[in-house]
DNA sequence: CTGAAAGCGCTAACAT
DNA sequence: ATGTTAGCGCTTTCAG
């Protein structure tokens, strides 16, 4: 492992200069530059991220927050997010919030503040206000997904148009008895998405002047499962079932679609069934969904990032960013039976 | 942000004795240990990461590289080990390498490099001679999950093993005509695992006096939609189906028993299905599977890991470790039809 | 058990 | 455009 100065001894140079055309700061010209560059791949020479950080209070290095890994909105984010890092130079130091109020707190108070990270990207995570505050401590960029976050520059779709868009879709099918799985209101790490969804819901049937019916609407965990059971007391009356479901997520549409088989309907035949997320499962299903695309967003937080890392790259970014979905018709909705 | 002096200052000793404190590296009197830590929380100091990575050549780091990120598998071994690592005050810096032999190029012979990791973990990539050297250069502990890797240490499941139980287990209950959904032989990603688990089936298979019949194989990409279309395929002809299918992943079983069902076929009525995974998704469908378990796997690796980073914290571990896998019987096997 | 002091390998003023 | 040099904030001999 070679270090700076051996580098600086073949290029004939001084050690500063070789870090100057190394990173790109501070000027070199262009021969002396190519000469530094050839010793150091000819040495194999790679900085040291320790000794540089300590000099310069850089890391290249983004601290992730997220509350679940294997679920696939979040490692799809993940995905983007990693990759456009690397493009930028940077690493990705992963901190998952799954285990208990221990784990989360030491992630806080400890980790995120050692210096080891440039920035912060935290995905869909409500925090406390400690735990914000000493993000904010920090005195680095933060950039949240799913927000917003007070204070803090956040990318987020919006809840309460997606599910507009949904319930209109079936609206303008001609369903008028429409039925709604929503998320647990309990599921706090997600940004009153539940509620703000069913607001969406909501407002879309009140427009088309109709009440919505507690009795179309039933809570699951946005699992297949959770969308299983649900769709199972939602269609389970022949007499006053809906012709149609909105699911606020794709897995719990799933769970909608083999539930309506299992019950003997078909879809969209007799009921159709519309999801939010652009789940990569959902095209197998031919799931009729809204779209968002995790791993786009990802990689736009990221530039968001880097823009705040390096000032003049761009024009400073406003609040909070909307996110566009897209209406993905497949073969699960069509207009109502004739009845 | 205090710096170790403002401690030492505080709790009347010296930096060094911080340093040996905090660390628990050297000997420091029980009073005086107290104390410091009381400065020290009372300051909200935190070591800075750089500053302690460069005097020490330790980064309290392990890099993860993982070829997938938003796949059920890899996902949960992320899972694992980074809970297991923050236990261990460990950070975990994931490396993706999604995109193109550009993206993991500058991985291998940029970033890996960087004196930012202790140690490393690899997920089921078939790395390359000049890549595993790299690695090696490193004079890192490595271990691999999926190998085995020359000359590193590794986890695995026996996926011989594997494939014979599973077969067996449909054997046991009578099935003759048993047909695979395996692995299409160019992911090479994961380490011959198709040919492995094919082999374990025949094995099974001619131990019972059956000749595999290539009819009855179909390799396919691991995902719903494969094992659907493959299963399509292999159970297509009312004449001459296999009245049992063992896929070699959870998703290709669920993929099998849609399409099974498709068919008009009952699951396990005409037809026994069982998978390799113990994936998420598997017990909502009620698929018979041979559970591995990837948060473990995660965690264990990384106890492997911190063994070789802490020496004389354990015994020495062998080359090679088997991992377990258990047989989860549920609703989708059982004896073939009457006929 | 504790303190003094010499670096760890780079970057960034400050000169030239 | 390039060289000189003083740190960055810790850890770790080496003494005592």
């Amino acid at each position: 492992m070679p270090g700076i100065d051996a580098v600086a001894a073949l290029a004939g140079v001084s050690t500063a200069t070789v870090s100057r055309a190394l990173s790109g700061n501070g000027h070199v010209s262009p021969s002396t530059r190519v000469r530094v560059h050839e010793a150091a791949s000819s040495l194999g020479y790679v900085v040291s991220s320790p000794a540089s950080s300590l000099a310069s209070g850089r890391t290249k290095n983004v601290g992730v927050v997220v509350p679940f890994i294997s679920r696939w909105f979040y490692s799809s984010v993940l995905e983007g997010a990693g990759s456009a890092l690397l493009k930028n130079g940077y690493d990705l130091t992963l901190y998952g919030l799954t285990g208990g109020d221990d784990e989360r707190r030491s992630v806080f108070e400890h980790f995120l503040l050692r210096k080891r990270v440039d920035a912060v990207l935290a995905l869909t995570i409500e925090l406390t206000s400690g735990e914000l505050q000493s993000l904010l401590d920090l005195k680095k960029p933060i950039v949240g997904i799913g927000g917003p976050l007070a204070g803090v520059q956040t990318l987020s779709i919006d809840d309460v148009g997606v599910a507009l868009l949904a319930t209109e879709h079936l609206l303008g099918l001609g369903h008028r008895r429409i039925g709604m799985i929503g998320g647990e209101s309990g599921f706090e790490l997600d940004f009153h998405l539940p509620t703000n969804r069913r607001a969406g819901y909501e407002r879309a049937l009140r427009t088309a002047g109709i009440e919505p019916s507690p009795r179309f609407f039933l809570p699951a965990d946005f699992t297949i499962r959770g969308g299983y059971q649900a769709a199972t007391a939602l269609l389970g009356d022949p007499a006053a079932r809906p012709t149609a479901l909105f699911a606020a997520s794709d897995e719990m549409a799933m769970g909608s679609i083999l539930a309506a088989r299992d019950l003997g309907l078909s879809v969209p035949g007799d009921v159709s069934i519309i999801g939010i997320d652009g789940h990569e499962h959902s095209g197998f299903f031919g799931l009729t969904t809204l779209a968002q695309f995790p791993e786009r967003q990802g990689a736009h937080a990221v530039e968001i990032l880097m823009d705040q890392l390096h000032p003049g790259r761009r024009d400073p970014t406003p609040t909070n960013i909307p996110l566009p979905v897209e209406l993905i018709v497949r073969t699960s909705t069509a207009p109502p039976p004739a009845r």
